[in-house]
DNA sequence: TAGTGGTCTAGACCACTAG
DNA sequence: TAGTGGTCTAGACCACTAC
């Protein structure tokens, strides 16, 4: 099942071929062929599908499974994952009280608001500048107290009509999946420590110049491109953002 | 080869064969019976040895080389890791610039001490207070700025005359393995802003109070056990920590 | 050329889930 | 009981490395 019909001696390496299964199958995932939630066909209906065999259909979804893009569970069949609570949870959310454990925030909408993207956003998004964008302020609370107070910008043209709707949900990347077709694959984040300006030291309860911590994150879609870029900025005092190095 | 001769029905599920396989072989590691940087047999040999078969052997090393514990190249054999600048610069320092372009700093040894644990230290080393300890200040630089104050505690019981060496390595787990035998194989940060103390602020060249990122590394050897602790005190006005979500 | 890991296949059997 | 994923085996061939 070679795909790569390809004998330039200067081109790039055939990929194995179960690369090129998994390449076909995240195809699937982007044009929304498969849908978040959906049952694939067995393996061996796979295996007959992409015309290899079953070990080889097996190490592809092995390998999308170890991505989070596929759930797979013995005696019912291999589906595609949901961003529900517990993956926005475990997957999207490192910051955890001093007992370690992990609590879901509560959020508070402050704003929800159109504008044109400036040159940092545009950035960011992979945007022209000026490109229409919607910006989200929420504040959100972890045990009961104010502790990260967020801001959010995505394009408008992925998410024609979020500005409308009146009640944001807590996690977000779920609404993205079901409402939009967005699919967060992953994501990358930069953390520093800075001062609390004086809007964010009034929500968050603290002197100006408090030091929170900055996590600047953009989301992106399966196919690779921005599609979120959000700016929390946390109270640390009681919670601290974890992370396990392998 | 099921090594779990366990027929007590209240008793844990056996293991799969490749999992028993693969726990057989990290106790070579943590014995010491394969060294960083020494060749494994080859996998026919490794069935051989463990009566499996040679795909079971291979599932066993492929998770082995996962988590960063092997490393395989075609052609030549698989290998014990070694804490190279390498693996430290890319699994266990996570502060880049500007650029995102990670740069290993450069140290400057300030003290180094003998003590006895004390509460928080016998805590987090698991260690009984009063335990004896070494403890060691360094100044780390990136880019010529100084930009990392960091403190680190270890047993004394693990690395007997650390305190006698005149001039520690700028990467010390290479140091833990090849001197001590101690394999550093995970570790988990705790992050958080922090108001920057007299003393930090002086070394930082910044005032007192000014916003520094905290990151607080509980290092662990092969077989769990926490062996260092340390927290750096960070300056992210030109560089951030960064992290990667699946 | 010999030896290594990397890929691919084919088939058997087990464990779990659902009807 | 039928269908699914999970494990285990056996063997073939390829790609890379060292000698």
């Amino acid at each position: 099942m070679d795909l790569s019909h390809d004998h330039d001696p200067a081109a790039p390496k055939a990929q194995p071929l179960y690369a090129q299964v998994k390449a076909l199958m995240v195809q699937r995932l982007i044009s929304g062929q498969w849908r978040p939630g959906e049952m694939l066909p067995s393996e061996f209906r796979l295996a007959e599908m992409f015309r290899v065999s079953q070990g080889t259909v097996r190490k592809a979804l092995d390998s999308l499974t170890a991505e989070n893009l596929l759930v797979r569970r013995q005696g019912r069949g291999t589906f595609v994952a949901e961003h529900d609570h517990h993956r926005a949870l475990f997957h999207f959310f490192h910051l955890v009280g001093a007992d370690g454990e992990r609590r879901l925030p509560a959020s508070r909408l402050l704003s929800v608001r159109k504008g044109l993207a400036g040159r940092l956003e545009a950035d960011r998004l992979a945007l022209d500048r000026g490109a229409p964008v919607i910006r989200i302020r929420r504040l959100r609370e972890l045990d009961g107290r104010a502790t990260i107070a967020e801001t959010l910008v995505v394009p408008q043209a992925l998410f024609p009509d979020l500005a409308a709707i009146g009640e944001l949900p807590n996690t977000l990347y779920d609404l993205f999946e079901q409402r939009y077709g967005v699919i967060i694959a992953r994501a990358v984040e930069r953390l520093a420590a800075v001062p609390a300006d004086e809007r964010d030291a009034k929500l968050l309860g603290v002197a100006p110049g408090a030091p929170l911590l900055e996590i600047d994150r953009t989301a992106l879609a399966l196919d690779g491109a921005p599609v979120e870029w959000r700016v929390s900025r946390c109270l640390t005092r009681n919670h601290h953002y974890r992370v396990d190095l392998g």
